[in-house]
RNA sequence: CGGGACGUAGCUCAGCCCGGUAGAGCGCUUGGUUUGGGGCCAAGACGUCGCAGGUUCAAAUCCUGUCGUCCCGACCA
């Protein structure tokens, strides 16, 4: 390959628009364009590194007793609508209409499709295990692309979805998943580790988040250095916060005592009250699916809204406006609280951590005014207990009591254990071997390729440029003539390398441009491949060319040794991948 | 959808407050020079100042609206 043969539009400034350095590298690299929000063109490097990606992952799926497919982008509406993600997922979904007015649906995911063709073709126990994956664009309407690649409206996802005869059955072929991914990520040279995850509206019971540590993610993570215990913070969680909550209360009757202008936490702890927030009963108003319902929480605990819908099984939660919350308990935020004056059909939800508490004061539902003595037991009438709370870092390992680290990351992979929620729906049933009748159990798997290679870009750079693991370099080298007329000494040892390397099944390019050297060598540091050999004068006269790692000093070596120095270069590299 | 910022040359940005001739650097074209780290000299091309309306003798500049982009929150691979 030559580089006036393909196209490397790089960039010596920054796009304005670009705020993360990944993201940044993709454009400066000329790796991608960008269309318009959320969408991107591929250029040639971009899509090389995409292919390395895709290879690899094609590769473990296989390996993992993977088949694959290709199913249909585009969906008609009832699948979505039969397994009720018409609604639960309707703000993502790209609704379009034929001339027939007929309505369709660009898909998101594809557990619908995917248990269409389940139930329709798989109908014996004899037929299963089975796991069919794609490597397929998906689009979502989302709420706000950005990012680059990392949140687009469009993007490439390998999704694999797995079905079984058993739980038992599910468990390996969850397990199998997640093995393979642990492979897929160290070969794409990534550090991603898996976290316990929520589910969100794929739903199921079990899962785990494939997670690159990253300043620039979406996501927090929870850790033990120790390595015993990871999560997403909208699952994690701990031995509780410290101080413990007072269960030490005098027995009296609650005491409403007034608060003029007290409206927050921080002032009711400040003097004169004086009330250590630990010791407050925070109360939160959401409307869950369409009706009022207090979230009641520690003083110094935050509401997890990822738990609040998954405990409570909510499809929807907001929190109430202040006109609601009025309506419904007759008081102000800053005034609210569960003891008095709660209308029975509001359901009062308490986290954990406030279980036996006494001593604790409270709002009064009456404007200015709060509540001692409170007692959660006595005097809340509490429908549901749950852990609702946010974890914060310090707090203790559920399973090894080291003190809880927080940081973020980029999920790139994601693998759930479904269950039968699909299945169910959408009638994905066999005949087992006792003859009976029985629902197939799924899990789902999904890889954001797109993503992925944003996150190795993330991982792997530094102020010159991207630094590529040699398994996803759009090229592996660079052959780098520095005088490119064509009876030139050094153009004519790269065209010699150039044939050498290829017949070795290395993958190289060369950069047959007419430029100064400088102009040359930045360049290839911005699009990083991984080893770059300049071909000049000064050293051809003594015999030699240089091997410029991307990431490591220049070596000089002798002409007659090059190939095989480069060929060893890129086999050792690869092989560290492997 | 809520909050904030910004739309001027291919890119980065100045000009806008205080209305009157549209600018710089990079890139591009041509010629020369240079040839191991984005070099230098000279000559050039490139703009309906996001769009629409308004105010004004006159609008990139002031006002209104609109579209787009980016950042912060809720969603996800």
């Amino acid at each position: 390959m030559y580089w006036t043969q393909t196209f490397i539009p790089t960039l010596k400034e920054t796009p304005s628009d670009a705020e993360i350095v990944s993201h940044q590298l993709l454009l400066r690299a000329g790796l991608v364009r960008k269309l318009t929000g959320g969408l991107y063109t591929f250029l040639p490097m971009g899509l090389r590194a995409l292919r390395k990606i895709e290879q690899i992952i094609r590769q473990e799926m296989n390996r993992a007793g993977g088949i694959e497919v290709l199913m249909p982008a585009l969906q008609p509406s009832e699948i979505w609508k039969q397994s009720g993600r018409y609604e639960t997922a309707a703000d993502v979904l790209y609704k379009i209409r034929d001339r027939a007015r007929k309505e369709w649906v660009l898909g998101p995911t594809h557990e619908e499709v995917i248990t269409t063709l389940a139930a329709n073709e798989l109908n014996s126990y004899r037929q299963f295990p089975r796991n069919f994956y794609q490597i397929q664009t998906k689009f979502r309407d989302e709420i706000r692309p950005r990012f680059g690649l990392m949140r687009a409206k469009e993007f490439i996802m390998k999704d694999a979805y797995s079905f079984d005869t058993s739980d038992e059955g599910a468990m390996a072929s969850y397990r199998r998943m997640y093995d393979a991914y642990t492979r897929i990520f160290f070969r794409c040279g990534l550090k991603a580790f898996p976290v316990e995850a929520d589910t969100g509206v794929i739903g199921g019971n079990h899962s785990h988040e494939f997670m690159v540590p990253a300043e620039t993610g979406e996501n927090e993570v929870v850790y033990c250095e120790s390595g015993g215990y990871a999560a997403n913070i909208e699952k994690a969680t701990s031995r509780g916060p410290s101080p413990s909550t007072p269960t030490d209360g005098t027995g009296d009757s609650p005491e409403k005592f007034p608060t003029p202008g007290v409206v927050s936490i921080e002032a009711l702890a400040a003097a004169p009250h004086s009330v250590p927030a630990h010791a407050q009963i925070k109360t939160l108003v959401y409307i869950l699916d369409s009706k009022p319902a207090l979230i009641l929480m520690r003083g110094d605990d935050q509401l997890n809204s990822a738990k609040l819908l998954a405990k409570t099984g909510a499809i929807q939660a907001r929190p109430a406006t202040v006109d609601e919350i009025v309506a419904t308990l007759g008081a102000h935020p800053g005034s609210l609280g569960g003891a008095h004056n709660v209308p029975h059909d509001v359901s009062v939800y308490a986290d954990e951590v406030l279980r036996g508490a006494r001593g604790m004061t409270t709002g009064a539902n009456v404007d200015g005014f709060h509540l001692h003595n409170v007692e959660m037991d006595r005097d809340i009438r509490v429908s549901h207990w749950a852990d609702f709370r946010m974890v914060r870092a310090g707090e203790q390992c559920v399973e090894t009591g080291e003190a809880l680290k927080i940081r973020r990351a980029i999920e790139v992979g994601h693998v759930f254990k479904l269950g039968t929620k699909y299945s169910e729906k959408l009638n994905s049933t066999f005949l087992a071997e006792d003859g009976s009748r029985q629902t197939t159990v799924m899990g789902c798997y999904g890889i954001g390729l797109t993503r992925t290679l944003q996150a190795v870009i993330e991982q792997c750079k530094d102020k010159d440029g991207i630094c590529w693991p040699l398994s996803v370099a759009p090229h592996q080298v660079c052959l780098t003539p520095l005088n490119v007329a064509p009876e030139s000494q050094p153009r004519q040892v790269a065209e010699k390398l150039l044939m050498e390397l290829t017949a070795a099944g290395i993958d190289v390019i060369l950069d047959d441009r007419d430029e100064r050297p400088g102009v040359k060598f930045k360049d290839s540091e911005l699009v990083g491949f991984p080893l770059r050999v300049n071909v000049g004068e000064k050293s051809l006269a003594k015999g030699e060319v240089e091997l410029k790692p991307r990431t490591g000093p220049t070596q000089p070596v002798k002409i007659d040794d090059a190939a095989a120095q480069i060929i060893g270069f890129v086999r050792s590299g690869m092989a560290a991948l492997a």
